[in-house]
DNA sequence: TGAATAGTGTCTATAAGACAATATCCC
DNA sequence: GGGATATTGTCTTATAGACACTATTCA
């Protein structure tokens, strides 16, 4: 790896002296937000927690924390879901690490990003069950996939300006659920297992921002071999009910 | 952003004591790897240095080193480019986090990895003027964008065993570029100011490990208004000489 | 003049958008 | 039956691949 500094010519030397003396190095903290994401009433959702403590008390924060020495970012990740939402089996997925040296003015403090999707009926059960969460919607002032920080605004409206650079890493989550949309499943994370053509639509208007062609998606989406009739269909629905799809598990890649 | 621990309710407070006590939470190093790539010869090419202590020794591995207090991340990148291979000025963006607490027996250290692209002069000049720099050639042993770790061989065949994850960072470098390569101009960045459809075909091919369909390249290269004539054409080639074309900067967005 | 690649034009196959017609459910 | 959406089929348009033809340079 050759983690040297620059002007020694023995990388291992110098990490040794890190690993034996920590003080040699100053080390960051490091903690994983992660942004965790639902799509309904046509808006991407995050849940969020209102800061009480300076600084940036009264903002909103995105689930965090401290990664432990024995676990991996990835399972740091999960187990704040679980501790913070109490959602398990949730798909999570590294989204950037986040490192200016004044992000967070109390001290150095990297956040390495992870975004996480879950269909809407899990995302209002942590809602409701869990003491101190509380509901993003997000607005996001640019198109397709520029990139740049989301607004946030509450249930009822009203703006919820987030702490941090929690803003940006909600920003770049929508980018990049945009982005892998094209090419890959996502959206039936934010779905129940069995689902229509068309609310699996609605989840993808909902995460581009944009109206799509019906026949084409329908077509699209067909053409891929990830979706797979149930023979079930949607009913009571006060019209023809649709059939009901469910996501292949991909065997062989 | 409540960088709290699972079952404290008082974020700041234990972020303040982090802050003002180090022992009270283990830190983990936190170094940059930088992936630096370079197309030419119909492969991709990662500058590399050898390893001679352990762990790994023998092995080669990317530069690198640990990020300092007071510099960001991408900064850290820029650095260890200067330091390392006496390169200024290059592209460089993010790829992952490498955080798994086994992956240098030493400690636990993180490693933020950025990928780089220079064109085969710039290269090729670092290779020989900085001492200990080596070559490696990618052979990516899996399809489009499915992703893994890559081999490596030195500029006479042979195997060059990767360090660490080094191999996984080179593969996700790979696996992001051929991404990015569909929606971005980022070709540009391992080709000469000005260059030729052909070169640029060349790039992509390389990239992509496939080759192209000529017409529509030009096709959809010219149709992104992303090259501009310069008007200049190349010679002594021995065949009707290529207009060159330079990339545009992208004005308003 | 010939070798070699640049660059243009045209045809075909495929995918997307538009739209019409029919099907099916609930009330 | 009426309202509403599902599903199928057809037509049009845009884009990618294939291929033929002309253009231009150097040896």
């Amino acid at each position: 790896m050759a983690h040297d500094d620059d002007d020694t010519p023995d990388p291992e030397e110098v990490a040794f002296l890190a690993a034996y003396d920590p003080g040699a190095f100053e080390r960051p903290s490091v903690a994983v937000d992660v942004a965790l994401l639902s799509a309904f009433d046509g808006a991407l959702h995050a849940l969020l927690l209102r800061r009480d403590q300076h600084p940036h008390r009264g903002r909103w924060a995105l689930p965090g924390g401290f990664i432990r020495m024995d676990e991996s970012l990835e399972e740091a990740a999960g187990r704040l879901l679980r501790d913070k939402a109490s959602l398990a089996q949730v798909f999570v997925e590294q989204l950037f690490t986040f490192g200016d040296p004044d992000r967070d003015p109390r001290m150095r403090v990297l956040a390495v990003a992870y975004y996480a999707l879950v269909h809407p009926a899990r995302f209002k059960e942590a809602l409701e069950t869990v003491e101190g969460l509380e509901l993003g919607r997000l607005v996001v002032p640019w198109e397709g996939e520029t990139g740049g920080p989301v607004e946030v605004e509450g249930p009822h409206g009203g703006d919820r300006p987030m702490a941090f650079d929690h803003a940006d890493i909600l920003g770049m989550a929508v980018k990049r659920i945009r982005g892998k949309l094209d090419y890959s499943p996502i959206g039936f994370q934010l779905l129940p297992p069995n689902f229509t053509l068309r609310e699996l639509q609605e989840v993808h208007e909902t995460i581009l921002a944009r109206p799509l062609n019906k026949d084409s998606f329908r077509r699209r989406m067909l053409a891929t071999g990830l979706l797979e009739a149930t023979g079930e269909r949607e009913h009571a629905v006060g019209h023809r009910p649709a059939e009901l799809y469910r996501f292949v598990r991909r065997s062989a890649v």
